[in-house]
DNA sequence: TTAGTAATTGACCTTTTGGTCAGTAAAGCT
DNA sequence: AGCTTTACTGACCAAAAGGTCAATTACTAA
């Protein structure tokens, strides 16, 4: 006889009325920003009434907050379990891959990272601090280790992070410049390839490695 | 005999306030975004009563609008006067220096173009199809003349463009993130150089170019 | 000087903001 | 069923937003 975990219709529709409000503050917050966006519009869009997003939520922080930490939890930063024995070039060129994946299909949450960081990071400090700090001191480790065996070329790991970060990046956060300048309505289907092409290309043989065989998927 | 000027007393003030108010709108869009500035606090950073500046620019968009145009007259996009027969590498690596010292010591005027691009550059879009975007040809056609003279590899110059503009404004636009990931209070006299050789190396060693010998100021 | 015009601003207005709260509805429990 | 407790929400509120305007104060030109 399994144990019946108990339905609990409160906190079924607790669940998915906060599911329905964070994706619309999600929504909103990274188009308009905090301040951009209200709590009025995040009522409408998720079709509840105001006050229970504040019975939910206490208040416009406390909101925002949710969604930002709710982003954060299925946030992957990749490159997990990498070490020096991998292939520099293969292990690089993946997450640069990645990455530009998620930059042209999902722009909304980097966007919403990207408006949070203009503003100081108010909220991002502790995630900062605490996560993405130890995460990049593991891959600048391996990075110079890889240098150091002379398998890459030597140049500041930091920087070489925030050169991947930044080219991937840009394609999200400045999406609306990049389609005027190209003079297109949307990223097509061929613009993945062609971005993750001449990012890998320039940082791989910047730092003196070779695009690796494409693998097939 | 020298045509005296008017000094026109009125003038003069006029274009004192409007100067006054315009420095401190800057610094408060570029710091808390369109909606996260207000007038009032314009009115009071700069000193002057907020009718006062409803008389001068119409409305808080025409404040905007204003700060934006002024930051754009200032704004040299570099790379002026190209020719095929210029020398790449020179040329590109002048362009990231003058972007990253641009970035590092006056990141304001970046960050308020990234909060407008983030939200889809309304007040931009005629500027970029109108300045940046013909611009951007003019200098597309010229690397891709160096690179169909096999000067320099053959990659999309678009996402080139993208890639230096994405590494430069990143330590404008993102600084916040920078400094924590980089455990700093602030960029010292040395990150200049470091974030420019870096990006440098990266990017011309990139794309088949060899770092210039430094040319002394 | 002085009339005419433009510049300036304190007081005021409407709308929207984030947020509260008292009352009602809906479970849950025995 | 009936009682308790939690979930919910319409109505309301003070503060702040952007913006208007009538009255006052400069300037300028004749």
């Amino acid at each position: 006889m399994t144990t019946q975990i108990k339905p609990n219709k409160k906190e079924v529709t607790r669940e998915k009325n906060q599911k329905l409000i964070l994706d619309a503050a999600e929504q909103l917050f990274s188009q308009l920003g905090y301040d951009g966006a209200s709590m009025s519009m995040v009522a409408k869009e998720a079709q509840v009434p105001k006050a229970n997003i504040l019975y939910y939520f206490k208040s416009k922080d406390g909101l925002y907050e949710s969604v930002i930490d709710r982003i954060i939890a299925n946030w992957n930063l990749g490159l997990d379990n990498v070490t020096i024995n991998d292939d520099p070039a293969t292990v690089l060129y993946n997450y640069i891959k990645s990455k530009v994946i998620l930059a042209v299909n999902q722009p909304m949450q980097s966007r919403l990272f990207a408006s949070e960081i203009l503003r100081g990071a108010p909220y991002l400090q502790n995630y900062f601090r605490n996560n993405t700090r130890p995460w990049v001191k593991q891959k600048v480790d391996v990075l110079q280790a890889w240098m150091d065996a002379d398998k890459m070329d030597k140049v500041d790991p930091y920087h070489l992070l925030f050169t991947i970060w930044s080219t991937t990046q840009y394609y999200a956060d400045f999406q609306a410049e990049v389609l005027l300048v190209m003079n297109k309505l949307e990223y097509d289907k061929t613009d993945v390839a062609q971005i993750t092409q001449s990012i890998a290309h320039i940082i791989l043989k910047g730092i003196g490695l070779k695009i690796p065989e494409q693998s097939e998927t």
